[in-house]
DNA sequence: TCAATAGTGTCTTTGAGACACTATCCG
DNA sequence: CGGATAGTGTCTCAAAGACACTATTGA
């Protein structure tokens, strides 16, 4: 290889390592963080628990290929998917050179219609706590990095509501914060820092089964990621360890 | 392709791509920043700046293949580097489908020997807002991204000092700050706010041409990243646009 | 009227930004 | 002593955190 090998390429003469996507696809299931799995049939890691991925094809680009991925998985089509870090040291998959594009995904709890039944032996949720350990291949690493990275965008951006139904009320999106981070937080000073925000429209409607009804809110779709800051609390720094 | 296709792994059954490692340079040169490009002799881009970069070996890691690219470049080996970013779009690419796994890398000024001279028609360093345009390839976008990288890690981590030679002013640290965010800072506010990080260790050197003499300074390595969160203001979104 | 859940306001502390003068050195 | 560059302190404002009671509903 030269000095500048993109000056005189020849593609045959390099071998190419395989390309896989995978996609750590989160959920929130009775009011706690799930992951979604996939059970291993064959070698290598047979019988473990996989993150689900799978080999790119040469016409589609990685997003597409993680959004087919998650369809398959899924059928789910209209989500928050983000590319999270690229997985490539030589070893982790016995079987050839694999490079691993991860992307992670939050699905909304109303479009959780897993192809496969939940229970089934092969496909299936975990609570994010309850994981199987270990998982095939460096896929614990890989998950560990998708927690990191949800927990630290939680506190600068809005995906948090990327895991909600369409209306809500402002103590189950406490409740998600509570989850991801950890740890509680004060009521009055969430409501204060969400109305602040300015993210989230009144529906009018209520809702309530014991108790006083809570007031039921939309995320404002018209505010687009990006176009304003909304921050929970301060930035942690990104743990960016992998690799 | 099966819905698990990690279950039934055939590697010849697939397509592969290629796979390379761009790096984006930065470094400080007559207090301005910028980043180190090549020039293409061959089809595709003949003639267009690149951000450098090659094809991955079979026995390498990403990161020991980005730091083998630097080191072919530049003669560096002590850097910090880090992954930026995966682009893998058909097409990026004329002659056959390529992904890129871009990381960006912070250079000191004293460790800046160039395997070429410097002023070599193929290999140069360019004011970041200099740059020609376009590049060859994406690169135009991987360069933006790394740009986005860069100054939105600045206001949260300590990176800024990888861009400094061992010893240092709090003029020659405040004025990175101000290249990279493209906007003047108070100084007073600066200093008190790079002291109470408490990073910093005075050498008890000093250094002056004209003038009073400047205290010089040295970063506290025993203060690994992530030890601590040095935030020099408000964190920004990550503009996670790509792809 | 009680059990259950939803919703609200104030004070204190901390950090950010705005702002201008004094100190030291060399020639 | 004058030109050049380094270094320092205070006030104001905004945001964050701590903290406890009232409101509404259905059984």
């Amino acid at each position: 290889m030269t000095d500048q090998p993109q000056q005189a390429y020849d593609a045959s003469r390099y071998d190419r390592p395989s390309v896989t996507v995978d996609v750590v696809i989160f959920a929130l299931k009775e009011r706690e963080l799930h992951v979604l799995l996939v059970k291993r049939r064959n070698w290598p890691f047979e019988g473990y628990w996989a993150i689900p991925g799978g080999f790119i094809k040469m016409d589609e680009s990685l997003e597409e290929s993680a959004r087919r991925e998650l369809e398959e998985e899924t059928g789910v089509r209209d989500v928050y998917l983000e590319q999270l870090y690229t997985f490539g040291d030589p070893g982790r998959d016995p079987r050839t050179r694999v490079i691993s594009v991860a992307y992670f995904a939050l699905i909304r709890p109303e479009t959780q219609t897993l192809r496969r039944s939940e229970e089934s032996d092969d496909v299936r949720w975990f609570p994010v706590r309850e994981v199987p350990s270990p998982l095939a291949f460096d896929h614990d690493r890989i998950l560990r990095y998708a927690e990191d990275r949800l927990r630290s965008k939680l506190e600068y951006s809005t995906i948090a509501f990327q895991l909600l139904p369409e209306v809500f009320t402002l103590l189950e999106l406490k409740h998600i914060y509570e989850q991801i981070l950890g740890e509680e937080l004060d009521k009055r000073n969430f409501y204060r820092k969400i109305r602040e925000a300015g993210v989230l429209e009144d529906t009018g409607r209520m809702r309530g089964n014991r108790g006083r009804p809570a007031r039921l809110y939309r995320f404002r779709r018209d505010r687009r990621e990006g176009d304003f800051v909304f921050r929970w609390r301060e930035a942690r720094l990104h743990h960016e360890d992998a690799e």
